[in-house]
DNA sequence: CTTGACTCTGGACCTTGGTCCAGGGTTTAG
DNA sequence: CTAAACCCTGGACCAAGGTCCAGAGTCAAG
C-alpha cells in the first residue's frame, strides 16, 4: 500500500510534522483520505507537492501565492483558467524578478567597487548605505 | 541647536514615529539624550543612520544583518566583514533570480502554447518549479 | 498483551518587524 | 493662560509562518 503517514511525509520532503499540517489548515495540500482511526494516509505525490511548495518559498513566494501557483497545476483539465491563471502568475513573476533585479544591480555596484580592505571610511558599501552621493 | 524631536527624525528619514522607537529597544539606534521631560533629542546624524537603515532593508538585509553592518561601520574597521556579507547577499540574490527565470519561462511557455484549448500535457511550471532539468 | 512510538485535536506560544492604544506629562501658538 | 499638538511608557495587537503542548487514542514489535 503505497502510502504515507504524516511523519515520513514530513521526512521525505524535508519539513516539521507540524508544518504539514499547518499548510493542510492554510489549504496548500488537500485533506488526505484517513485510516477508520482517524491517521492521515498521504499518496506518494504529497512528497513532490511539499517540494514544490518549499522551493516556491525558497523564491519568495508567500504561501498564498504558492496556493496560487497550485491552483494552476491543479486545473490542468480547465484550459482556459489554466491560461488565464498563468497569464495573472506571469505578470506577477516578472515584477519580482524586477524587483529583485534592481536590488542585484544595487548590490553588484557596491561589492564591485568595495577594495575589501582599509578602513571603513572609504568602504563604499557603507558609504552607499548612508546615502553619500557616489555618482 | 541642531537637535531633532522624534516625530521630526521620522519625518525626515521617512519611517514611522513608532519605527524609531522601535529601532532604539533593537538595538539599531542609540538611546539618544534627553531633556529635563524626557523628550529624545536627536542629533542631526540620525537621519542618515534611519536612511541607512532603510536601505539595508531594501536590499534584503534583515534588522539583526543590519546592527551588524552598523556596528561595522561604528568600529571602522573590518571592511571586509561588509564585504562579504554583501557579496552573500548577492549570490542568494543571483541564485534567486535564476530559479525565478526558469519558472518565468515555464510560464511563458505555458501561456504561449496554450490557445485555450486541446493538449494539457506537460505543465512547465510544474517542471521549473520541480526542479526538473530542462536543459 | 504490554509498551513505546506514533497520531489525533485544539489551542497556546514563538519570531520578525512593526503599529496602535491609554493615560499621563510637556510644549508652543494664539 | 489655555488648548492643540506633541512626547513619554508600557503593553496589546497584527500578519506570516510556523512550532509546541496536553490529553487521549492507535499501532507494531516482542
Amino acid at each position: 500500500m503505497p502510502s504515507l503517514k504524516v511523519s515520513q511525509l514530513a521526512e521525505h520532503a524535508g519539513v516539521g510534522i507540524d508544518t504539514v499540517r499547518y499548510y493542510e489548515r492554510a489549504g496548500l495540500l488537500p485533506e488526505p483520505p484517513r485510516r477508520p482511526s482517524g491517521y492521515r494516509e498521504y499518496p506518494l505525490q504529497a512528497v513532490q507537492r511539499l517540494r514544490f511548495i518549499r522551493r516556491a518559498k525558497a523564491l519568495g513566494f508567500t504561501l498564498d501565492e504558492i496556493a496560487g501557483l497550485l491552483e494552476l497545476s491543479d486545473r490542468r483539465n480547465d484550459v482556459k483558467a489554466v491560461k488565464r491563471l498563468a497569464q495573472r502568475r506571469l505578470a506577477e513573476i516578472e515584477n519580482k524578478l524586477r524587483e529583485l533585479e534592481r536590488v542585484r544591480d544595487g548590490l553588484r555596484q557596491l561589492t564591485d567597487a568595495c577594495p575589501g580592505h582599509g578602513d571603513a571610511g572609504v568602504c563604499p558599501i557603507l558609504s552607499a548605505l548612508n546615502g553619500e552621493d557616489r555618482s
